[in-house]
RNA sequence: GGGCGAUUAGCUCAGCGGUAGAGCACUGCCUUUACAAGGCAGGGGUCGUAGGUUCGAAACCUACAUCGCCCACCA
């Protein structure tokens, strides 16, 4: 009975290792060379360097591997290109982190010693994610990986940024910016994260002239007050008008402030009165503009006051603030204290509270692109799923305002524009502190881009340059991405043939930051040739799935400690299970809830597929050319269960090409499992034992097998995508026992497809009569807890003899399934003495069970079973005594309700029928 | 402040106009040519609340409540 070709338990830590290496090895991920196939390509999201794979990662690129691996089978040229991203901020945190350690730090290094470091840091420990993809199965083509900031990607990075820069749409300005006083550079808007914080409310007198009125100013922020420079309030508001022209004395400081009107104010606000601080709030700053008013910094880059902040110089932010509202309180000058729950930015990367400063940084120009992408996205060019976040997508995009590049870190492109130094201006610019400090702020010749230091100063000759110091935001290398992997700008045989991509598949959190950008700069830079717009997106469709959460629905994260680490996942139930879970989890729009408990079925499902091909393998003849095909499998006689599994497995093909088109992976998994599990193994297996067991016939039993080959083959290949490692052994056994020994992979065979001749809508609905049958006898004799060793005679009363016949013809179907010993199929019959009855469909089945069973609890079960149909007659009856329901619902709906009375009339006189004559 | 999503069995979630579903958990029975990580059967839900549309609503609409997320210069 032991089959030598599979082992009685799936091992998946010792098979896992040996597919992984083998697809590789073979140049499965490859595309084809020269292939005649369309395309069908995704770039990977390139997980940071930093990283170590995460349930995130583990998700996204499961999701990825299956529509590539169906895509292959599908007969598409399938190319997933892999690659890593320099990240940025994050590396250089955590290689600083380290830094921090050996106690020394990057300014301590210097820029070059640092940048060094940084490199080989990213080589040592910089594959690791990737090779944990591979672990998870991951069919990327290892042979095109990139990273960020390799060659090809930075030429790309160069490039762009110097047609940018021709066009005009890169410009330096003096602007406030969010800065984090922590990782010490500027961030762009969307790289600030809302809080939810309970603060203060702060309410303070601004004095008004000698006598003892004053403005009352809400603020939450008391420490800014040192850089006001005005009061503000709403033109309308009359409860202020009187006070044109005037001003107030701005306490402590007592500097003498203006009294404007701006419409920005909201005068339901607090008092209407808002005190103004150009240099530290970006509202503020715009009130700045339009009044023309003074910025001065109180607060500097590392978070500390500056000199103009008086004697609270060199204090934190929030030592400063405390000490104000002391100082403050003491001269009478807090009217109250409210509270007050609003949102604060916070740094994305490391937490801490951005500081709006006024800096001089690099910005992009957006406005046309991000027109460009919005239309894209309204020609249905990019179509989103789930559509749900074209609304959000699109109202980003329409309120876009200028990107700031430019990042104050190391680690990353930098800026490749050079300024001449032959021709330095003098010190201390007017305009900022910062800027002075800035080259570009220093040269009178114009700055030259250039990736390398340029020769000769064309403007006067000078040979000493000096680089930009900023690096660009990780984003815009990312924003490449797409192309940049392709080698653009250079004109590349895989650029012709691979762009655009097919789909991206992301998580919604990078939506704005990246999805959006790609499509920007892909409209702007398409590859030569290309001019058509859906020619120039980077990818016609954007697969947006949730996001993986714990048990309680909360984020995962380290602080939190509710991490599931998937590669411990992967050591305990497979990677299988853990794509399968990922996969089943992954419902259109919604984030997902994970728990251990979640892997449990995956890992039973895993087995069950394994089991069912030990079974089916077990009965195999040797030598038998197998597999099975649609015309080997014509050649036998197929009885009804075998049509049944067959038009089964056709409505479930169908199903899972759709649900897959969709991107509905949820629903794709749940497909399988319950076609697997509830159809093919409950059902199937069970009664093609009959035949297999049968040693009379042999040309039954290789229908049968014909038939279980056929459908397990072609489960295989439906299942592989979600679960390769598991599909690929079992496909490797089964090849075995044909006496094929090439190693083949799954990948090479056909995606299954709809076969219209295998669909038996008949069968369906004949099988059913049956499985209505075998369950309800189950029921019958598992309540009355008759012992599966006793075997039943059933008594079928049958009206229609075709029904009869074939009822009769396939009673194995009853005996094997029911244990029943003996069928007896009549046309009319009295119900015999001391049995239990039951009514399906309009067949009565009597069970004699004389000596058996107690038929008091017979009773009870009849009684419950006739208030169910009185119950349901009640409901039937009240909508088709309802005259508008005749009137209004389709006739096909009316003349299924009549049916099911008048079956559930029959039903009730029978099961009266049967209590009256119980115990007769 | 604006928007989106969720609210269905004890738990985690499908379903989204025509008799309320799955997995896990629970109860009973079962070593039967795969699988006890299993089989068979069973119990358990007025589908968040209130209105409305409809012959008919868990599903569509409108409010409300609760939770979550996203966006916004929330002084």
């Amino acid at each position: 009975m032991e089959n030598p070709g599979i082992p009685k338990t799936y091992e998946p830590q010792k098979v896992e290792p040996y597919w992984a290496d083998f697809w590789v090895q073979k140049g499965y991920f490859k595309p084809e060379k020269g292939s005649a196939k369309p395309s069908f390509v995704i770039v990977i999201p390139p997980p940071n360097v930093t990283g170590s794979l995460h349930m995130g990662h583990a998700l996204n690129n499961t999701l990825q591997d299956v529509l590539i691996r169906w895509k292959k089978m599908d007969g598409f040229d399938a190319l997933w290109v892999p690659g890593t991203d320099h990240g940025g901020i994050a590396t250089q945190n955590v290689v600083e982190k380290l830094l921090k350690k050996e106690g020394t730090s990057r300014h301590e290094l210097g820029r070059e010693k640092f940048l060094e470091r940084m490199w080989s840091w990213r080589k040592e420990s910089g594959d690791t994610i990737l090779m944990q993809l591979r672990r998870l199965g991951a069919s990327l083509d290892w042979s095109r990986t990139r990273f960020t900031m390799d060659e090809t990607c930075s030429r790309a990075v160069l490039e762009a940024f110097s047609r940018f820069y021709k066009k005009g749409w890169i410009y330096r300005g003096l602007r406030m910016v969010n800065w984090c006083v922590r990782c010490q550079t500027a961030l762009s808007d969307i790289e600030v994260e809302f809080e939810e914080r309970k603060d203060k409310l702060y309410h303070i007198r601004y004095p008004l002239g000698a006598n003892d009125q004053y403005l009352i100013v809400a603020t939450t922020r008391p420490e800014t007050l040192l850089g006001d420079t005005a009061v503000a309030v709403h033109p309308d508001d009359p409860r202020y008008s009187p006070l044109k022209g005037k001003s107030v004395q701005l306490p402590i400081v007592n500097r003498e402030i203006p009294i404007i009107f701006d419409s920005a104010v909201d005068p339901k606000f607090g008092t209407g009165v808002v005190k103004v601080t150009p240099a530290h709030d970006p509202a503020d700053f715009d009130i700045g503009e339009r009044h023309n008013l003074e910025q001065i910094a109180v607060i500097g880059f590392e978070g500390k006051m500056t000199a103009k902040a008086l004697q609270y110089q060199m204090l934190s932010r929030e030592e400063c603030r405390k000490r104000i509202l002391e100082d403050l309180e003491a001269q009478g000058l807090i009217e109250k204290i409210e509270d007050y729950p609003h949102s604060v930015g916070t740094c994305y990367r490391c937490g801490v509270i951005i500081e709006p400063l006024v800096s001089d940084q690099w910005f992009l120009k957006v406005e046309h692109m991000a027109q460009e992408a919005a239309q894209a996205t309204r020609e249905t060019l990019v179509q989103i799923f789930p559509s749900s976040w074209n609304g959000p997508y699109l109202h980003w995009l329409d309120n876009l305002r200028d990107w700031c590049i430019s990042r104050q870190i190391w680690w990353g492109h930098r800026v490749p524009i050079w300024y001449c130094l032959n021709s330095k201006k003098d010190q201390g610019c007017p305009a900022s502190e910062l800027k002075s400090t800035h080259p570009a702020s220093q040269t009178a010749c114009p700055p030259v881009v250039s990736g390398t230091m340029p020769e000769k100063c064309a403007a006067c000759g000078g040979v000493q340059w000096e680089q930009d110091p900023d690096v660009l935001d990780t984003w815009f290398s990312s924003a490449l991405w797409p192309f940049s992997v392709l080698e653009w700008p250079q004109p590349s045989a895989d650029l012709q043939k691979y762009y655009p991509t097919s789909v991206l598949v992301t998580g919604h959190e990078i939506l704005y930051l990246w999805v959006a950008r790609m499509v920007m700069f892909g409209l702007t830079f398409a590859p030569k040739g290309m001019d058509e717009p859906a020619q120039r997106i980077p990818y016609s469709h954007v697969f947006i799935h949730g996001i993986v959460r714990d048990k309680q629905g909360k984020k995962m994260s380290k602080s939190l400690g509710n991490v599931i680490d998937p590669l411990v996942m992967m050591d305990k139930f497979g990677t299988d299970a853990l794509r399968f879970v990922l996969a089943s989890q992954s419902v259109p729009g919604r984030d997902m809830q994970i728990s251990d408990e979640t892997f449990l079925s995956a890992r039973n499902f895993a087995n069950k597929i394994w089991n069912v091909s030990r079974f089916a393998f077990m009965n195999f003849p040797q030598g038998q050319a197998l597999p099975t095909n649609a015309q080997s499998l014509r050649a036998n006689q197929l009885e009804l269960c075998d049509q049944w599994i067959l038009s089964r497995l056709q409505k479930t093909i169908e199903a899972v090409r759709q649900s897959l088109n969709e991107y509905n992976l949820a629903q794709t998994a749940r497909l399988l499992y319950q076609f697997l599990w509830s159809e093919f193994c409950d059902w199937y297996i069970e009664l093609s034992k009959i035949r297999i067991l049968d040693p009379t016939d042999s040309s039954q039993k290789r229908a049968v097998v014909a038939t279980l080959d056929y459908v397990l083959t072609r489960l295989l290949m439906l299942v592989h995508p979600v679960m390769p490692f598991i599909t690929e052994e079992i496909w490797r056994s089964r090849l075995a026992l044909a006496g094929e020994n090439r190693p083949q992979s799954l990948l090479e065979q056909p995606y299954p497809q709809l076969d219209p001749t295998l669909v038996e809508q008949d069968a369906e609905s004949k099988m059913e009569l049956f499985r209505f049958l075998i369950v309800a006898v189950r029921t019958i004799r598992s309540e009355m807890n008759v012992p599966p060793a006793n075997k039943l005679n059933l008594i079928l009363v049958v009206k229609d003899p075709a029904q009869a016949q074939l009822i009769q013809k396939h009673s194995r179907y009853l005996e094997h399934l029911c244990r029943a010993k003996q069928l007896q199929i009549v046309s009319s019959a009295q119900k015999p003495n001391k049995s239990a009855a039951v009514l399906v469909q309009d067949i009565e089945l009597f069970i004699p069970l004389e000596g058996l069973i107690d038929f008091s609890k017979e009773k009870q079960r009849l009684e419950k079973e006739l208030k169910h149909v009185e119950e349901d007659m009640e409901r039937v009856s009240l909508r088709l005594s309802n005259p508008d329901f005749r009137a209004n619902a389709p006739a096909d709906e009316v003349e299924r309700a009549q049916e099911r009375m008048e079956s559930s009339g029959l039903k009730k006189e029978r099961l009266k029928e049967h209590l009256e004559t119980l115990f007769a």
